[in-house]
DNA sequence: ATATCTGCAAAGACTTTGCATGAGA
DNA sequence: TCTCATGCAAAGTCTTTGCAGATAT
């Protein structure tokens, strides 16, 4: 199975492995559709963008590998409140790409941030530590969304 | 119009007066439920609520009352990844009702936590003005959530 | 070989919309 | 009075499920 780029097989190999699940042509395609792109697709952004490179993959198959990509933690399912779900890939909550959202209320954009993401994480850690030892809970993930409107929602009437 | 408590006109009063909404029985009935309730409802579960003491209501008008309060500040709606929104009264970002959630991914319990806001809250606020500023948004409203197992979920299987 | 995965079509769940009636200011 | 609000029923969207055939290991 050769990897385009050659750089050999995609860490997320072995996360497929470990977990007993397959590694099928599709679940790759999403995976690489995921892995190369700008954010915050739904499912049929992503059923369209894979079945460019995979037209064989229906769309059911996009929910069901994404509800297994959220479920071993590899993609982060996120909501912005326009009814359709989105997707990313999780690079875990450390990582370099990881960021925050801030959401338009007016218009639904959405601006990925990382500006302050080392003081936010800082704090996280702590607030994570406490809240797993009072509520006894294994903490995985966190969301940080702000809400409001852009420059130009705010102009508007 | 009396107030059943005696503590004179609840605060949103003016809230529908300076927006030009007419505050109507259902539109009563349903803050009315919000505010008397331990958090979390789902449109149904408000619907049922109200019906109780206002069995007129249609599940439209909640609804349609729900996006208006969310429109207004006055409402916040949140997802927490079971397929239906919920619904809290929002009483402002540093009122003394403000809590974040901790939503176990295993059977969808969740935690509200107020311990660590203070801190949060003075992260939220440097960050919110520096992101206003950057971005020019005009910002409204935060969402933080913690992703995990609870107890019970890490034990199984 | 065999348990897992897939596509299609149909069902399901939550939410929104159209329209005529009813109610607040 | 006159605009705004409501209920009912129907439609709309996103997502999930059933099942027979295909596939990875």
């Amino acid at each position: 199975m050769p990897w385009r780029d050659g750089t050999g097989p995609p860490w997320w190999h072995g996360k497929f492995r470990g977990c007993g699940y397959r590694l099928t042509a599709s679940r790759q395609a999403i995976l690489d559709v995921l892995s190369k792109t700008s954010k915050h697709l739904s499912a049929e952004d992503i059923y369209l963008k894979v079945h460019k490179i995979y037209p064989a993959i229906g769309l059911t198959t996009v929910y069901r590998t994404l509800e297994l990509l959220v479920q071993t933690g590899m993609v982060f399912k996120f909501d912005f409140g326009d009814g359709k779900a989105r997707y990313e890939l999780s690079e875990g909550p450390r990582s370099i790409g990881h960021h925050h959202h801030l959401v338009c209320t007016g218009c639904g954009r959405i601006v990925d941030y990382t500006d302050f993401i080392d003081d936010e994480i800082e704090l996280l850690n702590q607030t994570e530590k406490g809240l797993s030892k009072k509520y006894n809970f294994k903490i995985t993930n966190h969301l940080i969304q702000f809400y409001g409107l852009c420059y130009r929602c705010q102009n508007i009437k």
